[in-house]
Parts: C-alpha cells; sequence; structure tokens
DNA sequence: TTAGGGTTAG
C-alpha cells in the first residue's frame, strides 16, 4: 500500500474510534461522546480543532488524495460519521477528483447527499462559484464545471426539485459554461413526466438563446412537449430544424395520443417511401398506430395495422393485441375482446399476462365475477404465467362476492410461486375484509404488509377508514387517521369523504357531522359528501337543504343519490330542482335521471315540465330512451294531445328508437277511443281514429313484435264497444292459441258484452273459466248474471 | 421505450 498521509490519518482515525486516543482526530470522536467533555470545552472543540481541521488540514489531505478517489471519498465519508461537515472548497476539490477520474456516478451520489443535507453550510450556488474560480486551466475548468452542473441538475431533478435544477443550468451559464446537453434534455424529459409541459418549452427557448447546442434528442423531446399540448403544428415545425427519425418517431406517437392517427399513417407512409423507416423503428411506430385506433375506437383500422404488422415480417405483435384487446375490453365488448383473442390464438400467438388482466376486469367491470374466476382457473390451468396483477382482478372478484377468505388462499398460492405481493395487492385483500365487515382482519393485513416491508399508501388506508367506517368504528376511524398523518401520508379529500359518507352509512351521524366539524380545512367535496351522508341515512331533506348552499359544480354521484332520494320521499319539486341545477352546473345527468324525472312528472300529468325537460335532454345530446318517448307519448294521449304523442313517435322512430308493445298499444287504445259514442257515428273523429288506428296496428304487425295480453285486450275491447263480438271472441281465442294467459280486464271485457247483448250462456262460460282459473267466488257475478237475465228476456218479449 | 391491477355507487 502506497504511504500517504491521508492513508496515514485515516488509520488513525479509525484508533479514535475504537478508543478516544490523542490525535488530531481525537476532537472528532469526542463529539460524539459529548459525556468526555464539558460545555465549554465541547465548544473549544468545535471552535478550535475543527475550524483548524478544515482550514490548513482537511483541503491538504484532500488534495493529497488525488490519485485515489476511492480514499478521498471515505474520508469524507467517515468525516461525516463523526459529525463534521466539510465545507465547500473540500466538496469543490472532492468533485474536481472525481471528475478527473471520470467516477460519474460516484460524483451523481455524492451530490444527491449533498442537497438532501440541509445542514451543510453553504450552498450548491457556492460549490459550482467555487468550482468555477479555482480551476486555472480553461479546459480543465469548463470540463469540471459541465460535469459537476450536470449531476447537480440530475440530482435535483431526481428529487423533483425542478427549479433548482434550471437554477444551476443558469448559474453555470453565468460562469461561460454551456450547460451539459444531457442534463438538460435529462431535466425536459423529468418536466414532461411531470406534466410541466410548459417549463419545457420556455427553458428550450431560453437555453437556445443562450447558445445551446440542442441534439437530436433535445428536438424529439421538445416534440414530445409540443404533442402533450395538443400543438401538433408546433411540433411539427420544430421538427423542420432537426428532423431525425427519433423526432419524427416522436412525432408520430404524438399524431396517434392526439387522435390524429391516419394522419400518423400517411406519414409513415411516406417515410417508408423515402427509405427512412424501416425495422424496428418501423415496429415501434406500427404500435404507436394500433394504440391511436384503439383510442379513437377505430378498431377495423386497428386490426388491419395489426394484418400489415405481420405482412410486413414483424409477425403477429402480442403489444399491438395487446391493445385491441385491452380496448374492446375498456367499452365492456367482451364478445368482440373474446373473438379476437380466438382468432390470434388461432394463429399460434402466446397469449401472456396483460392480456388475461384485461380480458379478467372486463368480466368484474360486467358483473360477472364469477366467469372472470372461472376464466382465470381455465388460463393458469392453459400453464399461461399469471402475475400479480393477473391474481389481483381475481382476488377483486373474489372479494366483490364476498369469499375474501377464498380471495386470501389464492394469495398463500401467488406468495408459494414466488410473486411477492405488492401494496395493490394488499390494498384489494384489504377491501375484501372490510366490504365483508372483518375489519379485525382488515387491520391484521396491515400488519402482515408491514412486516413484509410494504408499506400501505394513500389509498390502502383509504379503503381501511372507508370500511372502518362503514362498519361504525369512529374510534378506530381517528386513530388510523393520526397514524396516517404521523406516518406523513397526508389524508387527502377522499379520506375525508369517506369517513363522512362511511360514518352516515352505519348511522353514526352525529359522529360524521363532528368529523366534518374537525376538519382544519373543510373542501367543497367534504360537505358534498355530507349531502351524500344525509342522503344515505334517510335524512333526504336535510340533504337539500345543504345542497342548495352550495353553489358550485358538485360530483354527478350528489345529484345522483340526492335526486332519488328526494324522488322516494316523494319530494318531485326538489328532485326537478336538483336536476335543474345540475344542468345549470353543466353536470351532465344520465339518461336514466331524466327518464325518472320526465316519468314523475308524467304520472302527475304534468306534461308542460316534463316537455321542458324532455328538450333539454335532447339539446344536451341526451337521446331519451324507449321508455321515456313511451310514457310521454302515453301522456299526451291521455290529454287528448294526439298531434304531440304522433310527434313524438315520429322522432323516436327516426332516431332508430323502435317502438315497443307498450308505445303501440298506447297509440292503438287512443285511436281506437276516438270515436266518443263507442259506436259507427260516421263522425270524423271516429273515421280519423279507425284509419289511424288501422296504420298503427299495419306497422305494428309488420314490427314482428308479438301482441301482448293487454295490446290483445285494448283490441278485444274495441270490437266489443262496436257489437262485433264474433271478431272479439276470435281475438280472445288467438290471443290464448299464442300461448297468452287473458288476465281478469281482457275477461271482463268480453264477459260484459256478451251479456250486455244477451249472450247468456256464452257470458256464463266464461264467468266459470275466470273464477276457476283466479279463484274468484262466482257470486261475484250472481247480480251481474241476474241482470243481464232479465234484460235478455224483456228484449225477447220485444219490451 | 412501449401494456394490464387497488379508494367516494345504488
Amino acid at each position: 500500500m502506497r504511504f500517504s498521509p491521508t492513508f496515514f490519518l485515516l488509520s488513525q482515525l479509525r484508533l479514535t474510534r475504537r478508543a478516544a486516543t490523542s490525535s488530531r482526530f481525537y476532537a472528532v470522536s469526542a463529539l460524539n461522546n459529548p459525556n468526555n467533555l464539558s460545555d465549554s470545552e465541547q465548544q473549544q472543540v468545535n471552535h478550535l480543532n475543527l475550524s483548524k481541521l478544515t482550514e490548513y488540514g482537511l483541503q491538504r489531505l484532500l488534495n493529497s488524495t488525488r490519485d485515489d478517489p476511492n480514499l478521498a471519498l471515505s474520508f469524507l465519508r467517515q468525516l461525516k460519521e463523526h459529525g463534521v461537515s466539510p465545507n465547500v472548497n473540500a466538496y469543490a476539490t472532492l468533485v474536481r477528483i472525481l471528475t478527473s477520474w471520470g467516477l460519474d456516478r460516484k460524483l451523481d451520489s455524492v451530490l444527491v447527499e449533498l442537497i438532501k443535507n440541509e445542514e451543510r453550510g453553504f450552498s450548491v450556488m457556492d460549490l459550482i462559484e467555487v468550482i468555477g474560480e479555482e480551476e486555472a486551466e480553461e479546459d480543465k475548468r469548463s470540463l469540471v464545471l459541465i460535469r459537476v452542473s450536470g449531476a447537480l441538475v440530475k440530482a435535483y431533478v431526481g428529487l423533483g426539485m425542478f427549479d433548482e435544477a434550471i437554477d444551476v443550468l443558469f448559474q453555470s451559464k453565468r460562469l461561460d459554461c454551456v450547460p451539459d446537453i444531457k442534463a438538460c434534455n435529462f431535466l425536459m424529459n423529468r418536466l414532461i413526466e411531470f406534466g410541466k409541459i410548459g417549463m419545457v418549452v420556455a427553458l428550450f427557448k431560453q437555453l437556445k438563446q443562450l447558445g445551446l447546442c440542442a441534439n437530436e434528442y433535445t428536438y424529439a423531446i421538445v416534440v414530445k412537449a409540443l404533442c402533450r399540448k395538443g400543438d401538433l403544428e408546433g411540433a411539427a415545425m420544430l421538427l423542420l430544424e432537426s428532423p431525425s427519425v427519433f423526432a419524427y418517431k416522436t412525432f408520430i406517437d404524438g399524431l396517434c395520443v392526439n387522435g390524429e392517427t391516419e394522419k400518423a399513417v400517411v406519414l409513415i407512409g411516406e417515410m417508408i417511401d423515402m427509405n427512412v423507416l424501416a425495422g424496428d423503428d418501423l415496429r415501434t411506430v406500427f404500435g404507436m398506430v394500433v394504440r391511436g385506433f384503439c383510442n379513437e375506437m377505430k378498431m377495423e383500422a386497428a386490426e388491419s395495422v395489426i394484418l400489415e404488422m405481420e405482412n410486413n415480417g414483424f409477425g403477429l405483435d402480442v403489444y399491438a393485441c395487446s391493445a385491441v384487446i385491452d380496448r374492446y375490453c375498456k367499452s365492456m365488448n367482451l364478445p368482440e375482446a373474446l373473438g379476437f383473442l380466438d382468432k390470434i390464438l388461432g394463429k399460434g400467438l402466446k397469449v401472456n399476462c396483460v392480456i388475461v388482466s384485461s380480458i379478467l376486469q372486463c368480466y368484474c367491470k360486467m358483473d360477472m365475477c364469477l366467469e372472470a374466476l372461472e376464466k382465470f382457473n381455465e388460463f393458469r390451468d392453459m400453464n399461461i404465467f399469471l402475475d400479480r396483477v393477473c391474481y389481483n382482478v381475481a382476488f377483486d372478484a373474489l372479494s366483490k362476492l364476498g369469499r375474501v377468505e377464498e380471495a386470501i388462499e389464492l394469495l398463500q398460492e401467488m406468495k408459494d410461486k414466488g410473486i411477492v405481493p405488492d401494496v395493490i395487492n394488499y390494498t384489494t385483500l384489504i377491501d375484501g375484509y372490510c366490504l365483508q365487515g372483518k375489519v379485525v382482519d382488515a387491520l391484521d393485513l396491515i400488519d402482515e404488509m408491514i412486516g413484509n416491508g410494504t408499506s400501505p399508501d394513500l389509498i390502502t388506508y383509504n379503503v381501511l377508514v372507508s370500511g372502518l367506517a362503514r362498519n361504525g368504528h369512529e374510534e378506530a376511524v381517528l386513530e388510523i387517521y393520526e397514524r396516517m398523518k404521523a406516518e406523513g401520508l397526508k389524508p387527502n379529500a377522499v379520506t375525508d369523504n369517506v369517513i363522512i359518507e362511511g360514518l352516515c352509512f352505519a348511522r353514526k351521524v352525529k359522529e360524521a357531522e363532528d368529523f366534518f366539524m374537525s376538519l382544519e380545512q373543510k373542501c367543497p367535496e367534504n360537505k358534498a359528501s355530507l349531502v351524500k351522508g344525509y342522503c344515505e341515512s334517510g335524512l333526504s331533506k336535510k340533504a337539500y337543504k345543504l345542497f342548495v348552499t352550495l353553489e358550485y359544480p358538485l360530483r354527478k354521484s350528489v345529484y345522483i343519490k340526492l335526486f332519488f332520494s328526494l324522488c322516494i320521499e316523494g319530494c318531485l319539486d326538489k328532485a326537478h330542482a336538483v336536476l335543474k341545477r345540475m344542468w345549470a352546473y353543466r353536470v351532465k345527468p344520465g339518461r336514466s335521471m331524466c327518464g325518472k324525472m320526465i316519468g314523475a312528472l308524467c304520472r302527475l300529468n304534468n306534461a308542460i315540465d316534463a316537455q321542458q325537460l324532455f328538450d333539454t335532454m335532447v339539446e344536451r345530446g341526451l337521446i331519451p330512451d324507449l321508455f321515456t318517448y313511451t310514457i310521454m307519448i302515453h301522456t299526451y294521449c291521455r290529454l287528448n294531445e294526439l298531434q304531440k304523442a304522433e310527434s313524438l313517435f315520429e322522432d323516436m322512430k327516426q332516431r332508430g328508437i323502435k317502438p315497443d308493445v307498450v308505445t303501440y298499444t298506447v297509440l292503438l287504445d287512443r285511436y281506437l277511443n276516438l270515436d266518443p259514442e263507442h259506436h259507427e257515428t260516421g263522425s270524423v273523429q271516429g273515421e280519423v281514429g279507425k284509419r289511424k288506428a288501422s296504420e298503427v296496428l299495419r306497422e305494428f304487425s309488420a314490427s314482428g313484435i308479438r301482441l301482448d295480453v293487454i295490446s290483445y285486450t285494448v283490441l278485444i275491447d274495441r270490437q266489443c264497444k262496436m257489437d262485433k263480438l264474433e271478431q272479439a271472441a276470435e281475438l280472445f281465442d288467438r290471443m290464448i292459441d299464442s300461448g297468452l294467459e287473458p288476465d281478469i280486464v281482457a275477461y271482463t271485457a268480453l264477459i260484459s258484452s256478451y251479456f250486455r247483448k244477451g249472450y247468456i250462456d256464452k257470458a256464463v262460460t266464461l264467468v266459470t273459466e275466470l273464477s276457476k282459473k283466479y279463484n274468484i267466488p262466482t257470486e261475484h257475478f250472481e247480480a251481474a248474471v241476474k241482470r243481464a237475465a232479465l234484460k235478455a228476456k224483456r228484449f225477447q218479449n220485444g219490451e
């Protein structure tokens, strides 16, 4: 081993660590043993020995390690272990040593530590300053500066301290050093990741003014930033300045992400023709295009690109296929997803766990958890490797089915395969326990995960407090709430909301209110949760009272919950007001919500408000469904506003909404009853009604929709009223032949006509049949039979 | 260099 004064001193240092013997360094160890020194001695040590060491010794010693950077590093480390913080000059020296040896990674970690150390006693800018001043040789100086500023930028970026990173760039520029382009690129890339797009574009402009030599990666990054902003034109312009394939690939991705996949395809075609795009690059952009088409829901186009990839000799691309499957799954189009899966399996593609997880997830979203589990087992039996994501979907499915214990067994299976559960796995299972009200098990699982080295995150705790609150454990909720804060996980609005709503769910409204009041910062969302909570515990009027004071847009679920609670309580005016407030704040109510309100208004014969709501729906692009149309048509029929009913009928057909048996029956009934005397009086109204009735009937039959009991009854009734009893009886038989059971109304229509016309025998036969079928005592009809018989006799006697 | 999973429901 070479002799060096540092080595000597370091060995002394080691000695002093064992026993505080006399040495220039003993003060260092003494610092760690305050019991050995009085306060005044301690101060002396601090001021005298250490400052002496710093001034005269440290610098010289460090300088002497320039041939052995590891020694320098270890020296620094040991100093720190003894509580000595080296000054700016010491660091400058160390940086120079590491730079001259090209030990970039070591330099990086030294600087990260330096930045994190808030008690370093000098600013990082000072360090750059000192390095800039002290290096005499110009070439060397700028090399060191570039290297250290680059490393500092990377260090700051790694810690998410973007402003500081940018400061470093400009500081080194002030020292006549052109910033390291790699560091700039690194910074800009990270800025994009953190969504700080504007900063990237601004920074690029400033750096260009400062004379930075941007390379093709820089341009590609800024192109990416512009695309993220949606500024495709700006990106295209920039591309002209530095037209590298790399930047073009970024631009193509930008086009695809921004819904301009068609344009990307054209561009790719041109590049292929110019022979600048081939091989892996081509494969990559094809993948982007498939993903783009999937996002735009142009599935045929996406699938055809996959074919084109095959034709180009890339084989069947599993990434592209997974994009297609995932899109089908996300739009809950399971048949297409499975169909496509079959197709690619037939072509020999090996399915991977990503595709599996998409499919499993789709089953779960469609409320088919059992099928998801079946599929899970199927894929597992096919010996496809299933990772923790797939297992997680299975955990979730079992949890939702209330079979959390089985999920725990499955967790063990996963662990046995050597897959370590992560925070999401644990969170899912904790949710499963909470759903079953097994909060103790949920808490045990928290302990287990911590024991396994996985820390619960904000979502885990949100799930947990939600479960505790819903199960009425308000004290535990508050305990966990404090624990979160102590662990540095700041509860967010969701935390507060699930607690408020959960406690209300457990009918602990007072506790929920107390919790709400205890919040230092009450956000609008919290008040909205209280509205929901009140609804949850049946206090919808109280909820409404609070709701009207919240004069800003709320979550959609708040309106929905309040609206339906009010509807159930029969407070239609208030429900209507909720709906109006939704429109006012441009929160789109769902079809069913409007439909329900329209239905309620119609039942009150309030066609004016119903129509207004209906029109608003249409204006805002919500197409009313079949039921809403039918109930409106029915109401207008009832109110004898036939024209309005007819125009709605036409309107729905034009929109492609097919009338069903109810719609046709409602209209038919109305038209058939247009003749006020129920006889063929030849009145104009009666004629019109007859004509329209037969039109509707023709359309009805042509639609292929089978008549139901009610529609048969409407027709029978009409024949009866026109005294066409044979036709009526024929319809009655046809109804039975088609497998329908006539109900009491159908029987009554025919029976009463028979009586009226004196067909006592036929009437009695039907009465007997009816009473047998529906268990009605015949006495019910005795009076009617007698009356009818009397009438018939009189008729026969010519009275 | 690409992907897929966990928190506010009725």
